[in-house]
DNA sequence: TGGCAGTAGAATGTGCACATTATGGCCGTA
DNA sequence: TACGGCCATAATGTGCACATTCTACTGCCA
């Protein structure tokens, strides 16, 4: 299956491992993943499609550098769409919706207990995917998957290493009280907050100096031959 | 260039020459349009992954036959971020936006004044894609676009020969007062009743028999063999 | 006559080899 | 020494041939 490569690359992405700027060459990548070329091509070709990547053509497919403006622009997106989301899920939703979401709430809670910061990444994320799955619009919850894997693709290229707290358990758990309380106004205003905190505190990360933005800037001009 | 070989089967579909259910065979299209059975992999492989076609593995690849169902959804995904889309254009807006919006609006009404079906079924689609790049909002134009493009193609297949005239026009310049009135809630109420009124009457044409269905369902039952 | 296994044909999937193009080093000249 | 053109090398793009899989027809058997 070549689902292998193209998972394989996107978790080199979302770990970090993958700068800005770098180069992801065929024969290299078919030579480390131990998979023939034609697999490789395949993968990156969809990559490139869905954006993670982008291609150059006859020169090679490269991480992409978003800027501050991008980001900005999918969280600016995704503010439409929530806050559309919460202030539906405030006019009905059934039993189940509730429990899920209480559940969710628990969860955080315990990971923010324990500290574990990898696990309350993975569960900031989810809580936006699982309020658009309650709204049982396929589509939607598609789209939003998206945009989310997208503007937290910036902050793992960046600054992986570091889990954002997110300011997000508390955040999470206010709209989640907002949603039960139908108060559909609050929600989505406690939504609209909470994504531009996100945005702000995503838009905090991109003055530290970046190596691969200073190699690509001095190519063609120092005599410096690049490590790849 | 393989574009031309994605743009043609896009063309077939938007002209309504590709019911639903046909089968995309590569060998086929290959010789139809005479260029290698490479290309017509690669825009088919696109074609899948930005939802115009469906493909089998090991089968082919098919033209879809969208449900009303997700009809609906897309919809309701469009109608989220239009009425946020007009809100956000009735906070602020250049005067550029106001001229390039009396102007569309201006076209619509010499489409409709000389009858021309095809050009107003254009322009009732680009002027959804207009509001958006408005915003200026890069991100959000090509979402929005493809959203359109998704939505309308179940008319195009279903419906090709009689361009919609989509309520639109009316509708489109109430929009455009609306706005330029900066009056959000009413914009909104607008855009809302005018999106709800197309997919409402998107969903009466799902009912007439369609041909290729019922070739489907004597597939395999009479002696007729399929035509490609 | 109805059902089923076997088989021939065609279509899709995969890997490979070649053509084309960009990159980096080398050399000649001003 | 610096600049410009040339050439070798490696990577990407493309087409082809083979392997695999599915479909449909044929013939056999109950």
């Amino acid at each position: 299956m070549d689902k292998a490569v193209y998972e394989a690359i996107r978790r080199a992405m979302l770990m970090g491992r993958l700068l800005p700027g770098t180069k992801l060459g065929e024969p290299a990548l078919a030579r480390v993943l131990k998979v023939s070329r034609e697999r490789v091509r395949k993968a990156l070709h969809r990559l490139v499609h869905e954006g993670w990547l982008e291609a150059v053509p006859n020169r090679g497919t490269f991480v992409p550098a978003l800027t501050i403006g991008e980001v900005r622009e999918i969280y600016d997106v995704r503010t439409m769409l929530e806050t559309a989301i919460v202030g539906r899920l405030c006019t009905g939703y059934g039993p189940p919706a509730a429990q899920r979401l209480k559940a969710h709430i628990n969860e955080e809670r315990l990971a923010v207990r324990n500290d574990d910061r990898g696990r309350l990444f993975g569960l900031s994320g989810e809580f936006h995917v699982l309020l658009a799955e309650l709204c049982g619009n396929e589509q939607l919850s598609k789209l939003l998957r998206g945009l989310l894997t997208r503007s937290t693709m910036h902050f793992s290229l960046s600054a992986p290493e570091r889990f954002h707290n997110c300011a997000g358990p508390h955040d999470h758990a206010d709209i989640v009280k907002a949603i039960l309380a139908r108060d559909a106004k609050k929600a989505a205003k406690l939504m609209l907050d909470h994504l531009l905190g996100l945005v702000e505190w995503q838009s905090a990360w991109q003055p530290p100096p970046n190596p691969v933005r200073l190699e690509e800037a001095f190519r063609g001009i120092a005599a410096v031959r690049r490590p790849a």
